[in-house]
DNA sequence: CTGTTAGCGCTTTCAA
DNA sequence: TTGAAAGCGCTAACAG
């Protein structure tokens, strides 16, 4: 040690790679950065995996498949030894190489027992009706639900198929897709105050959908929750703080990336298979919601 | 091609990193994830390393600095070829490291041509002088600081000093330091509103003290910007949908994540040296901030 | 228990 | 142009 020390030794990573076939390299492949949700998605991976001794390599993929198979491979193909990928959709090709190279694989943000591949997420479908029925039994029976894109978004159609699977007593829901961004959430808010029968709720199936919506609302005079009643998705570090407090629902983000990586390593150096895991969230209500 | 098609060949990257002796890949480590701004500094980086065939390996450091040194070391000896670093501030054991093992390093959010180790960044020092004297060119004369903690994070202290140093006419500043987040702008703003003599103009060092500001003066009344202007720094994705829109600073993160990628690409490819970068910024006048 | 060496899979040099 | 082999720096197996 004193000569390593002295002479300014330090091991190669490569020659030991090389010979132990281990890189101690994770990947994360995600479809941006520029959510916040994303990003202490990644802080929980980050977390967890430092203390286990392991590094994370992440790619952005911006919600295209063939760029998250692009960047999934070269990850690979430099030296990460698992994969952790967003969503139960992903390209043939990179099913097919995660297959034949036997990549541990794990599918995030959503919690499909029946994919092929395991999941660590929630329930987005059951997540999403249950938030109907919390409008339904404070009085709402005319939604308006925001959302981002659906294309390639696999989590966002569940919810809105959760939305919709629970629709009752002669509720309706007017589905209004936008950029998934807070002027996302203006531009959704200027289309909804032009419709003719007016919604009494408006549900934004993500928090910074909320956020603009929100501004928008208080911009044209519109009074929440006295004239409109509105709830997020995610409940974002502002959510409490929001004026009215935000009502919206929580998701464990840092937990499940915490979980993923927990699995990842412990298939690694254990073996242990992963299981398909569901993560619990809860309705937090605050203030910008109102019995109608 | 055909065989290694059929056979199913991939080539082993420790081989060749032991080979070449390079990894192609590229660490980054900063405070936290938790903060949008370094979300979008990472894509900015991410974006140009993709591009370029290298990977990004992240690491934070919640703000210490020898969690820094640890972090960064790990990295490096994960196979890292070169090192992102926020701010000027670094353990001693770091620096070492970073001079006996010549690994080119950066450091960002900063630009200061007298540091040992290349910035690319901001004048910090300077823009908070120009807000100073914009909110000064409002006629205002009290202003009250919210800053986050200044404890290892030289980049507040600089935006600190720069304030006091454009304070004239007799101008005051009343400094409140507060966590860097939504919440910490709630309650600076509860310690503001018992200030005997309340300032005019309330300048945050960082647009999610103002967010949660805004909303905490909304909620005890007053109105912004008639009873008092604020002012953002960042320039974050709701800052001009803010009602009233947010007057802030604009930082190019992105574009600084693609900057140092492409420095320290251009040196580990071509041997280019890097040279201490300046990144303007811009004051973005909206909404919030009236004359006096 | 210490010391030696084969071998990991690539790149690159050199020989044929 | 194609083919053979040395060597990158480590780990792990094996011999002494």
């Amino acid at each position: 040690m004193d000569a390593m020390e002295t002479v300014g030794f330090v091991p190669n990573p490569a020659a030991r790679a090389l010979s132990t076939n281990r890189t101690r390299t994770i990947a994360a492949v995600i479809p941006t950065l520029s959510h916040s949700i994303f990003a202490s998605f990644l802080n929980g991976i980050e977390v967890e995996l430092a203390a286990e001794g392991y590094a994370l390599v992440i790619a952005t993929t911006d919600n295209s498949k063939s760029a998250e198979e692009d960047r999934s491979l070269a990850l690979l193909d430099m030296g990460a030894e698992a994969l952790i990928l967003s969503g139960a959709e992903h390209n043939p090709g990179l099913l097919k190489q995660i297959y034949a190279r036997k990549i541990p694989t794990l599918c995030t943000s959503i919690f499909s027992p029946d994919y092929e591949l395991p999941t660590v997420g929630y329930d987005n479908f059951a997540v999403a009706a249950d938030a109907v029925e919390f409008l339904r039994g404070l009085g709402h029976r005319q939604l308006a639900i925001l959302h981002g894109p659906t294309k390639d978004n696999d989590r966002t159609r569940e919810r809105l198929a959760g939305v919709h699977d629970r629709l009752q007593d002669g509720m309706t829901a007017i589905c209004i897709e936008t950029d998934l961004s807070s002027h996302g959430g203006v531009s959704a808010i200027k289309h909804f105050l032009t419709l003719e029968e007016r919604p009494t709720a408006i549900l934004c199936l993500s928090d910074v959908l909320a956020l603009g919506a929100s501004f928008e609302l208080q911009r044209q005079g519109v009074s929440i929750p006295q004239d409109v009643s509105i709830m997020g998705f995610d409940d974002l570090e502002w959510a409490d703080i929001h004026e009215p407090g935000l009502t919206s629902i929580h998701l464990p983000t840092t937990k499940m990336g915490q979980k993923s990586a927990q699995l990842l390593v412990d298939l690694l150096e254990n073996g242990t298979p992963i299981e398909h895991t569901k993560l619990e969230t809860r309705i937090i209500v605050r203030g910008t919601t109102a019995r109608i």
